[in-house]
This record gives C-alpha cells, sequence and structure tokens, in this order.
DNA sequence: TACGTGATCACG
DNA sequence: GTGATCACGTAA
C-alpha cells in the first residue's frame, strides 16, 4: 500500500527512522517496474542546516523543498548525476531526505541494463547511482509521491532502533561544523549501501 | 587521489 | 555576463 502524504508532514527524524528506512521505493518510467528497498538516507533539515539547498532561502531550483512534504526533490549536479529527494514537513518548512541506497527487489534486469554492469550489489548503492537504475532524472521533479510514476510503500516490519547505524552525511564538508550531524542513517548490516558508517 | 561535466548561484 | 562550486562515480 502506497505509503500516504499525511507520513511526509510528521517530524523528519521520526519519517527517517521509522517510515522511510525500510520502505520500498517503486518507478514505473517508460512502461517499466523497478523497486528497491531503502537501507541509507540522509536529513537535510532547512535553515539551520549549512549542507541543505534551502539553507540560504528559496531559490527556483530548491523551490520543491518549501512546499508541503510527500513530493520528490530531484536536482542534477556535478555535471552529470541526478539525485533524489522526498520532502518532508508542511509548507514553509524546507526539509528533504536523500535517499542513498536500495537493495534491487524488482526490476533488477531493467537496474542492469540502465546502469551497464551485472553486479547486483552495485546497482543502487549511491544516490546517484540508484536514479539511473530506477530512471528518475530532474524531470520528476516536484512529482507526488502518491503518483503512478514514482511512490513508496511501507515495510512490512519497522526497522528496531537497535538495526539503525547512525553516521555523518557524506560529502558535505563545505557545511563547516554542520557536517558533523548525525544524520546519516542505514540499515545495520546491509551489503547495500554506500559506504560503511 | 584526481577529474569529468554542466546547472546553479552570487557577484557585478 | 562570468567564474567558482558541487548532497558523485569511476578509473588508477
Amino acid at each position: 500500500m502506497k505509503i500516504p502524504k499525511a507520513e511526509f508532514l510528521k517530524d523528519p527524524f521520526v519519517v527517517a527512522r521509522t517510515v522511510l528506512l525500510g520502505a520500498t521505493l517503486y518507478s514505473r518510467i517508460g512502461g517499466r517496474l523497478t523497486a528497491g528497498r531503502i537501507v541509507e538516507l540522509e536529513l537535510y533539515m532547512g535553515n539551520c542546516d549549512r549542507a541543505c539547498h534551502a539553507f540560504k532561502g528559496k531559490t527556483q531550483r530548491n523551490a520543491v523543498m518549501f512546499e508541503s512534504g510527500g513530493q520528490a526533490y530531484v536536482y542534477f549536479v556535478y555535471g552529470m548525476h541526478n539525485m533524489f529527494n522526498v520532502v518532508i514537513s508542511d509548507t514553509g518548512q524546507p526539509n528533504a531526505i536523500l535517499i542513498r541506497a536500495l537493495e534491487p527487489l524488482k526490476g533488477i534486469d531493467i537496474m542492469i541494463a540502465r546502469r551497464g554492469i551485472n553486479d547486483t550489489r552495485n546497482l543502487c548503492n549511491g544516490p546517484a547511482k540508484l536514479t539511473v537504475a530506477m530512471g528518475i532524472s530532474t524531470k520528476h521533479n516536484g512529482i507526488d509521491l502518491e503518483s503512478d510514476k514514482i511512490w513508496l510503500e511501507s515495510a512490512t516490519t519497522p526497522i528496531a532502533p537497535m538495526e539503525i547505524a547512525i553516521g555523518t552525511r557524506i560529502g558535505v564538508e563545505y557545511a563547516g561544523e554542520d557536517a558533523a550531524l548525525p544524520w546519516r542513517f542505514a540499515i545495520k548490516g546491509s551489503k547495500f549501501i554506500s559506504k560503511a558508517i
């Protein structure tokens, strides 16, 4: 069952740990169905977080983050990579959760074709890898996550607190002391995360 | 460890 | 307009 929008209006830490971690991300793009279990993610917290794109206020790129939760924030970076986030919280609170790694579940042959490699463990173990595998790009920026192109389904059993690994976010050294915030979460022991915590 | 690659943003 | 930067991935 699709995760309803109301779930994404809750506290971002609660959403990250109890709603999104362990949930399944689906895409049906170009008529091809793919899905993967979310095993790693990071929090970006609006105007109190130097690492967040919304830290300095609203711009054309980050505008979707200022909308109400439950839509996709997809942006393009390093001249070649698309990054997929879930917008969290109500209108005006620009919080987002970056999906960093998936355990491939459905459409693995499609993912292999899109990524051009054959190793299941390397298909979705990074934020820019999983967007390629799932067929997600900036044209999906702002899409409603109850849509029939990209959506999320709850974990059958939530991830227990003891099973959650906590670390600092990747690639945000520019954020100064905010780079040390423990806002990266992963499922302990997963072979599909982007980098050991 | 180095660099490709192009949108974005802060400056004028 | 222009230049520096970037929530990464790959090869080496």
